[in-house]
This record gives C-alpha cells, sequence and structure tokens, in this order.
DNA sequence: TCTGGGGTCCTAGGACCC
DNA sequence: TCTGGGGTCCTAGGACCC
C-alpha cells in the first residue's frame, strides 16, 4: 500500500458553478465579478484566452466583454458554497482522510495498490459525473509537490502525478513563483541569489534557507524533496478572527449612512460567529475614504477589547457604534469599511466579570430565536433598527445568477 | 566614562494563501 | 461613473520581569 497526497482543484469554480446551469455556455468566455461587480476573480478559460486579467477592473476590460460576447456574472455565494459542498461530498467516497482547503480546493490522503495516475482519473470522471464540475487532480508525495501536480494536470487532461522518475525534470520546468508558499517578494529575493526554479530551490542549504527565509519557506523545500512538513489537517481549526467588510456602491459621506452599514456588518459578523459556537474578546472597525477619488483620503481602525466575551449582535453593535464615533470624520468620501471580532473563544474559554450585569442567559436565547427565525424565513428577517431599511450604501449585484440549488423560488425549470 | 544576562509576552507589519 | 473579501502564520522589536 502507498499513500499519496491528492490535491483536487476545481478548474475555474466560480465560472463553472454558473456554467452548471445554463449549459448553453459551455465554449462561451465567462467571468464572475467581484462583490460590488468591481473587478474579475474569476475567469473561464475562454475569458483568459481573449485577454481578460485576474483581478482586471470590469470598467477596463467592458471593451474586451463587448468585443468577445463574455457573459458576465455577479459573485453568488449561495450557489458557489453549495456547489463546493457538493464536490467534497463526493470526494469524501474516496477518503475519509480529507482536509477541505479552500471553497474550490480539497487535499486528499489516497492510500492504494492501484496505479496513482489512474486513481486521480477515477476522482476527476466521478466530481464531473456527480456534479458537473471540472477538475484537476494532482497526486505527489507531499501537498506542495500535489498542488504542482494538479497544475499540471490541467494542461493534461485533468491529473498528473509526480513521481521518482519525472520529479526533477518537473521541477526544473517550474519557476519559483509558481510554487505553493512563494510569493512574490520571496521569490524576488531567491532570483537574486539565482535561485529561479523549483529543482535549484529544492537542492539549497537547509542552514543557508533558515538564514536566509522564515521557516515557511524551509518547509517548502522539504516539500519539494518529496518529505511531507506541512501538517494535513482534517479538522477545521478553530477561527481566530472574523470580519465581515464591504465596498459600497456609492461613496458615503453621511454618517448615519455609515453607522447603518457598520451596523449591518456587525450582525454579519456576530452570526459567523454563533454559527462557529465561538465568543469575541474583542472588536475592531476600520473605515476608507475612497482612494480613487483624487480628495482627501483618510483611513483609519480601532480595536477595543470586550470586558466578556460575547457573541450577542446588540452588544456587539453597541461596542461598534462607540468605537465609530471616534473614527469617524467629517468630510471624507468613505468607500468600504468593516468589522473585525478578534481573541476569538470556545464557551469554555469565556472569563467571566464579577461586575458584568448582563443577563447572558436571555441573550443568548433571544440571539437563537433571532438566528432561528432569520433562517426559516430569510436573511434580515429580524434584525436590529441600527442596520437600517433602505441601504443607500447596499453593494452592486446587477449581474446576478439564481439561487438554483438553495431557493424553492429560483430552482432551475425545464421548457 | 564605564551599566549583564536571560527570559516571556505582546503587537504591528509583512508575507502568503484562496 | 466603475478597482473584492476573508483568512493564517512568522518575525522583529518593545515592554517587562528577575
Amino acid at each position: 500500500m502507498k499513500t499519496y497526497y491528492a490535491l483536487v482543484d476545481c478548474n475555474n469554480f466560480y465560472a463553472s458553478c454558473e456554467r452548471t446551469f445554463q449549459p448553453s455556455l459551455r465554449h462561451v468566455p465567462i467571468v464572475v465579478l467581484s462583490n460590488n461587480d468591481g473587478c474579475v476573480i474569476a475567469r473561464s478559460e475562454e475569458a483568459k484566452a481573449v485577454g481578460i486579467g485576474m483581478g482586471a477592473a470590469y470598467f477596463e476590460v467592458k471593451p474586451l466583454v463587448l468585443m468577445y460576447g463574455v457573459r458576465v456574472f455577479s459573485s453568488n455565494f449561495a450557489l458557489y458554497g453549495d456547489m463546493s459542498n457538493r464536490v467534497m461530498t463526493t470526494l469524501q467516497e474516496f477518503s475519509p482522510d480529507i482536509e477541505i482547503y479552500s471553497i474550490d480546493e480539497s487535499f486528499l490522503k489516497i492510500r492504494t495498490e492501484k496505479d496513482p495516475l489512474e486513481y486521480a482519473r477515477e476522482i476527476r470522471n466521478r466530481v464531473w459525473r456527480c456534479t458537473g464540475i471540472p477538475v484537476s487532480v494532482g497526486m505527489a508525495p507531499s501537498k506542495t509537490l500535489a498542488k504542482l501536480a494538479s497544475k499540471k494536470g490541467k494542461a493534461q487532461g485533468g491529473a498528473f502525478c509526480i513521481d521518482e522518475v519525472n520529479r526533477t525534470k518537473i521541477l526544473e520546468d517550474c519557476p519559483v513563483e509558481k510554487l505553493w508558499g512563494i510569493g512574490k517578494q520571496h521569490a524576488m529575493k531567491l532570483c537574486r541569489w539565482g535561485l529561479n526554479n523549483a529543482h535549484l530551490l529544492s537542492k539549497a542549504d537547509n542552514n543557508w534557507v533558515l538564514n536566509h527565509f522564515p521557516v515557511t519557506v524551509l518547509r517548502t523545500v522539504e516539500e519539494l524533496r518529496g518529505t511531507p512538513c506541512i501538517p494535513f489537517e482534517m479538522e477545521p481549526a478553530n477561527r481566530k478572527s472574523i470580519c465581515s467588510s464591504r465596498s459600497f456602491k456609492h461613496d458615503v459621506t453621511d454618517y448615519h449612512d455609515l453607522s447603518e452599514a457598520l451596523m449591518t456588518f456587525t450582525a454579519r459578523a456576530a452570526e459567523k460567529l454563533r454559527q462557529w459556537n465561538l465568543y469575541s474578546q474583542a472588536l475592531s472597525l476600520f473605515i476608507q475614504a475612497n482612494p480613487f477619488s483624487g480628495r482627501p483620503y483618510y483611513a483609519n481602525s480601532l480595536t477595543i477589547p470586550l470586558p466578556v466575551a460575547t457573541s450577542d449582535t446588540t452588544e456587539l453593535s453597541d461596542k461598534a457604534a462607540i468605537v465609530l464615533r471616534r473614527l469617524y470624520k467629517k468630510g471624507y468620501n468613505y468607500k468600504k469599511a468593516g468589522v473585525v471580532l478578534m481573541d476569538l473563544v470556545t464557551e469554555k474559554g469565556i472569563q467571566q466579570d464579577f461586575f458584568d450585569d448582563v443577563d447572558r442567559e436571555k441573550r443568548q436565547r433571544l440571539m437563537a430565536s433571532m438566528d432561528k427565525l432569520n433562517k426559516q424565513m430569510g436573511r434580515d428577517t429580524v434584525r436590529t433598527l441600527g442596520s437600517g431599511i433602505n441601504r443607500p450604501w447596499a453593494t452592486r449585484r446587477e449581474l446576478l445568477s439564481k439561487r438554483y440549488t438553495t431557493c424553492w423560488q429560483e430552482l432551475k425549470t425545464v421548457d
């Protein structure tokens, strides 16, 4: 029995999700936009081919969109999240050892006698058959090599395996900046030392690496040699922070509009907190003016500790309001704002405060009822008044597809 | 004039990831 | 007119302690 790490990566995931429910788009270029329809965050292969860059501003690529008939979508996370679950559930049929790494990627630990390349192809085919999502599968002796193998796999019919025989060649062909864990800064520095491909990096001396780079780079080096160094994490680690932030459709100048937005973000973050059964011990708030407006720029943030860890929307909203009063400066065009809940603990980790006069059990019951109603009847059915009614600051989402898999009213129909 | 040695904890900022 | 959102880990340096 041999053990392999497999990385399964959904190809152009968001674009593929849109395509699954509109098969007529199969060979049509597609892009998916970020929140606020600001920039491109996913592209089908056809869209890449006509020159639309990752992260490009939508208004800048509009000429290309028109010229090539590119179909454009606002991001539909209700759909992508649900499709992701379907893919991950399918993968679990292959191995109980699964690390869900992101919305569109999972590592699997595979023990098999079979030819690993055959096995990888089987994974790819089954995910395609069960979900309609195309994936690339890479098999290798470490996670870093599996990542590399899956990239290679994308160009090779969807599956690839790195072994002793082909490893040197693959590493020689791989520039260091393409490696998982090596970003722009480290890549530049490595190149200055002449280590411009993954093979040369794998031959570097350990002490030399440690003297010049953080230990994360040494881990990458070991992984390139085929020694697993990056832990395989099946249990999702408990969150350390939760953030909710947005850019606004229009610049916000009015204090009350900004406050409404931040109260909404606070409620959203608190909801997530309760979903994970966590409590926050500090609240941080940030506001940013529009850096592109040509007007004076202001950005600031402030963090306050919470005397007793809490996940109560009303309590957190009160604190956020206090922080905002201290941060807000009149006369700026605010473009973005957000709330970060930090120092998260589980119920066991809550330190009681002798002088605490809040009936926390009662508040917890209130939050539980609110969450239940919002889950059954739709988000924001019950909300705090401070989070606003008209929401002039709302996010732009003009090209949204249907929530085909999570909303009865929006199910796919057959004409 | 000259001022040790060893340790921990916290924080901000950098780098990286999807 | 229009430029995303949400995370983690590591390190250096400061504060503080004996």
